[in-house]
DNA sequence: TGCGGATATGTCAAATATGACATATACTGC
DNA sequence: GCAGTATATGTCATATTTGACATATCCGCA
């Protein structure tokens, strides 16, 4: 049953162009969008903890407000560079973005 | 004793602008460049370990065997996400992945 | 009700990454 | 020596990502 899959990434703010692009989704290419959601929530977990603003965060990362809205935002814009960036800049550790990668969840097959 | 820091990021195919720059990378910098040096290091292993050219890894991930190359060589004009992309296509398990985000060896100091 | 801070969304010019290509180098086996 | 295969390096037009900005929405609090 691929629409649990669709939903995801639906949820992640990736605007469908069609279903079908979703459901031929390669297997490497689920695990980047799986591995991107995670780092996603550990970002938004992570400056939360420390009580950072998205401004706050957006000026150690020399990026805008905006722009870090949109990286919790799931926006495909996001690279996962940037996304790495934000989550070492929080203060998280290696430890814990090894654990953002840790498969919490599975994805439905 | 920050030069070792530099050789390692030479090592890895960042052509200095000068030293200054890297000596004063911030160790969120410092952070990313040693995350990239693991995944591009986690990318060559499994590809050589699954028997692929890079031609043939350049087909999985529909880019061409000098972006590999450049992949490989540490080359600053690559993205994580061309990285993380690779390493998945090689076969790698998440699992390998977030092996290749474990802190093997501490950078000193 | 309106104010203030935080977050979300859309846009755009500039910056960066991209695949493709040419070409160079290295290492085989002949 | 040469041919074949793998890898490295440089360039470039195109594509994607960027920070910045405007503006909207949400949420307490006075």
């Amino acid at each position: 049953m691929k629409t649990g899959k669709l939903k995801r990434l639906q949820a992640a703010g990736w605007k469908a162009g069609s279903a079908q692009d979703f459901l031929q989704l390669s297997d490497e290419e689920a695990m980047l969008v799986e591995l991107r959601l995670s780092l996603i929530g550990a970002v938004k977990q992570s400056r939360q903890k420390h009580g950072l603003s998205q401004s706050e965060l957006a000026k150690r990362i020399k990026s805008s407000q905006s722009r870090v809205a949109k990286i919790e935002a799931g926006d495909p814009s996001v690279s996962l560079d940037l996304i790495v960036r934000a989550l070492f800049a929080t203060g998280a550790t290696r430890q814990e973005l090894q654990r953002a990668f840790s498969p919490k969840e599975r994805l439905a097959a």
